[in-house]
DNA sequence: CCTTGAATATCGGTG
DNA sequence: CACCGATGTTCAAGG
């Protein structure tokens, strides 16, 4: 890890030709100081002085971020090109990418300091309560959903989608469950109204249940559920830690 | 604009306490070294070791980036409230937020540099081409959807949304416009078909058009819009700029 | 390669 | 505060 601080632009080409521009990949590139952005891409924006602190990846992915808020300000997506000149007193940071076509210059015209650091990070991260585990455990315990529940498939392809399962109740009644990790939104009620649809036109069977379980369900939604005569079936968020990734989880939690 | 390198945890507890502790609202904290990750939230993660940029910006929200990759591997939102504590040789940040509650522990075992600078940014993003400017662009030319559109209405509220436009054509028949700035997608077209439904329940009128405009219109889509007696039409996605926003962009572009 | 859908989505606007 | 929709969404998985 190398830095340094206060440079001239003259310095700072110097810096980061000498130490990042002939490997890239190998090493991360920190830029903060007194800059102003611009971009033209999917959308074109412009973002007056200030100071900021500029993150160049080792997978060419390039972010500004502002002293606040979680997302950066700017930024272009891995694969990007990068090029530093000078003009003037400033240093500036050109960058290009294609597929989308998208271009973005950081213009200095004050650098607090310049790291350059080659980072070595293989750690990939162990993840558990997405959707995928919450729809796990509900094969495991279908009660969390209605008592007497019996799942007969999971992910079962119909002409317009996946469902997610497709179970018979204690009367024997086909039932199409969709599954929402957060919070149910209008689209997924149509979803599941289109699902219903297609069993029924597969079936021949008038009678198919449709329930949408989220751990929240706003009223507008549960509303249009009744609309379309479908049920749903609010439930805790509770978070399973899955089998597959006990060993690396459950030490902690 | 302080910072330090290779502190041991001893040395890194001073240097935060010290400079960045009482007015984590006024300075910016980066802290590079080898890392392990812990978080239980809304999900639970855990991250092995490895060399990150870990992130504590102004208002408080809490990044760790790895050297790969637009998105941080784990991260806290705005608000959220940072201790420093020494545990054998390791250095720890602990982090805490409520609403929703979430946890995320950062332990070194090795700091490269700790950095600490109060960064002053008030600019704010001047941006085109986002949604609302190209829903503004074809209200002033509404023949880049069709020729002869009369638009009557912007944002329109019916029973189960917002409708973008509502317009007559040429032959006086009305049409409701759906407008995307990328990709048109399924539960768009239900959205549209919704409202066209809304429409002619208000109305009591059975012939009404409904358009789904964007700048690109996969098959599926099509074939769906087809299906309700829908229509498309596909723009390019040029990028207007604003009036109100010439004077700050005009100069560039 | 394109398409689809999830996300610890984040974020701004509205009621 | 809840809720809704846009995002230069990003990202991974599947066809």
């Amino acid at each position: 890890m190398i830095h340094i601080d206060k440079p001239t632009s003259k310095k700072a080409i110097e810096f980061v030709t000498c130490q990042h521009k002939e490997k890239p990949d190998k090493t991360t590139l920190l830029v903060i100081g007194d800059c102003m952005v611009k971009y033209q891409g999917r959308a074109k924006s412009i973002l007056d002085w200030g100071e900021r602190i500029i993150i160049i990846k080792q997978d060419g992915s390039v972010l500004v971020h502002k002293p606040t808020m979680r997302e950066p300000v700017n930024w272009q997506p891995p694969e990007t090109r990068v090029d530093f000149k000078q003009k003037n007193d400033d240093f500036i940071i050109h960058t290009y990418h294609t597929n989308p076509t998208e271009k973005m210059d950081i213009i200095f015209r004050d650098i607090q300091t310049i790291f350059i650091a080659p980072l070595r990070d293989h750690a990939e991260l162990a993840i558990a309560g997405m959707e995928k585990d919450i729809k796990k455990n509900i094969m495991e315990e279908p009660c969390v959903i209605e008592e007497g529940l019996r799942i007969m498939e999971r992910e079962k392809t119909v002409k317009s989608g996946l469902i997610d399962f497709f179970a018979y109740d204690e009367n024997h009644m086909p039932v199409v469950i969709e599954v929402k990790r957060s919070l149910a939104t209008i689209p997924a009620v149509h979803q599941l109204r289109m699902y219903v649809n297609d069993m029924k036109r597969d079936q021949e069977d008038a009678q198919i249940r449709g329930i949408l379980c989220a751990p929240k369900i706003p009223d507008m939604v549960k509303h249009l559920l009744d609309d379309y005569n479908l049920e749903w079936q609010e439930f805790e968020p509770e978070i399973f830690i899955p089998d597959d990734k006990q060993t690396k989880l459950s030490d902690f939690f």
